[in-house]
DNA sequence: GATGAATGAGTTTTCATTCAT
DNA sequence: CATGAATGAAAACTCATTCAT
């Protein structure tokens, strides 16, 4: 979290974090390859470092799960602004959208992790919606015209319905997803 | 023996196929609550027979699982026609989504393991798509008013579109599902 | 044993005989291919039957292995006075020992079983060995010459001696085992 | 890591080594006891350690078997030089006999293993082959005489035909195998 | 701090045996 | 008598977690 953390920097900390970067890195592929409940040494063979030094960073397998995630949705929330300030509105919205695709990819069974009522969990939504909301809010609004988002319908459910939709289909994909969401925007427009 | 099977078709299968159904059922429940990983152990204990049974009907668990699949997708494409039959177009779309809703969410992680490369699901995604295809198609076309679908959104994109929106949302309920299946079909009618 | 067990000859008897006789044959194939420890529904499959008349016949994985061999033995038996009627000594050695390979050979792991201690098996050996002791003494000291038989050297050495020499070799057919034999035979003359 | 291994071959290999050594002496004292398919507890019990080390190990039951199998060969492969130089030729085959013979017994079951037809076996048998042939060529050409062996007998024909009668006869002790071979070789001698 | 060997509980899977039809 | 479904004990195997080096 703190990135000045105090006092002295204690030495081999580079080291370390090179460990936990290659760790999350390998967990968020692995994940997505075999699901959230891949072994454990398929994740540090990858990372290469041993099993022992995985523990060490993350006692609890929640612990590796809730720092991939968060890895993610920051990435996510950034990459909002930056594609609002480059493109235009609709292209802006459906560059997003694909990126959010391969961050729910990802997430292949994590959402069952979620939920699975460890309230190791329990913060993970709110840091979800609390990152995400404004950036999709911000994304639709703008790609529906001038502000004229359905009364009936909060940033919130925007975000999830958004996040449903991104989920990748079989024989589909991220152009798949645009076009779907691009329908639910037209549904936001519709009515008064 | 007999091909044709005219009489009896050798009795006592009556048994084995009140097993087999306790397995699906006791699996569906199962599956919802603890996940396509559970123990097999907890399933063949709620099907109230022995772990032995359940290995003789159903050797592979991808055999349970697709068991399962089959029986909950048959249900929901038979609801289809019955709903459309009993209510007007908006009301029927609204409650087979929300029947097609609680389909989804006992798939919890069943989505994974059909994606998992294995073989013996190959044929699973042709049968949702065959039979829900059709019923998907008819609600929507209904209640979208006198057929002014979008041409660009072929019967299946909307198919999977709607399986994605009913997906069970962390804070929501069935009712969230609805209004965003709504927003969508919105969307649908828009540029007629 | 008793072919004609006295009274009525109880009707379906030919059924129940013709079940006995395919598990018995089924039984030592399947001895052969996949050793004594073969599931019993391997052995029922391939005799036709259900896993329930193997039980009624044959309470015992004991029993079955016990008819089968005595089937064995005798038919191994049998065959030693015909060959040497029929040819020159030499030649009806080779002969029965070809003989007896294939019977050896049907034992793939018989033997682990019989000397496993279980008491079922306590009649066997002396089965054997009644049976066919005076077999090879008889094909040897026809085929060793004016009965020069080493007096050092019981039949009963001898037949476990040319039992162990027809053990299959990897590599080797019935040609090889009867080669051994051979110089085994060459053995036996020797010396005073 | 380092390929010339030069310094401390990373220490605690040791344990590791203890480990193994202690399974493969186990497993060689199960096999012979209980036979090939012995449970894998039975072993590690024996050896003192848990079932996780054996398959950390030995992955595969063949694993286990093979380096048991290697073990002995090897150990009777060594036994030949060194009986040849301490005793008189056909006091040195005997004792080499005897030895061969305990060996034979603790295969009990395991040719029928290696001849299963895994693949994992394929390479047993030319190891066998190459390490005993000469072995057993040496004893037997000694044994023999001045190299008076009959010319249609190979290496390898007699390396079989031993393995065959030094296995464990019901009523026998290795003498009764000594005393077979001893016969063998005589015939061996004939016809010079 | 890092490593990976050891552990053993938890699961899957097989099969002999029983027994209702 | 024959059948094959049901059972469950026993064995195999995996993998999270600990801990000595």
């Amino acid at each position: 979290m703190s990135s000045t953390d105090g006092g002295r920097p204690r030495r081999k900390r580079a080291d370390a974090q090179r460990n936990v970067d290659a760790l999350i890195e390998a967990a968020k592929a692995v994940f997505t390859t075999t699901g959230v409940d891949a072994p454990a040494k398929e994740i540090t063979d990858r990372a290469g470092v041993g099993i022992g030094t995985l523990y060490r960073h993350f006692p609890l397998r929640s612990d590796l799960v809730t720092a991939v995630l968060q890895h993610e949705i920051d990435a996510c929330a950034e990459a909002g602004p930056v594609l609002q300030a480059e493109f235009e509105p609709t292209e802006a919205l459906m560059r997003w959208v694909a990126r959010f695709t391969e961050f729910v990819a990802t997430k292949r069974g994590l959402a069952a992790a979620l939920h699975s009522g460890d309230p190791a969990f329990d913060g993970l939504p709110g840091y979800f919606n609390d990152r995400l909301e404004p950036v999709v809010a911000s994304l639709l609004g703008a790609a529906a015209g001038t502000g004229t988002l359905r009364k009936d319908v909060a940033a919130r459910d925007l975000l999830h319905a958004v996040a449903l939709l991104c989920q990748p289909v079989p024989g589909e994909g991220p152009a798949y997803n645009q076009r779907m969401v691009a329908v639910f925007v037209d549904g936001l427009r519709r009515r008064s």
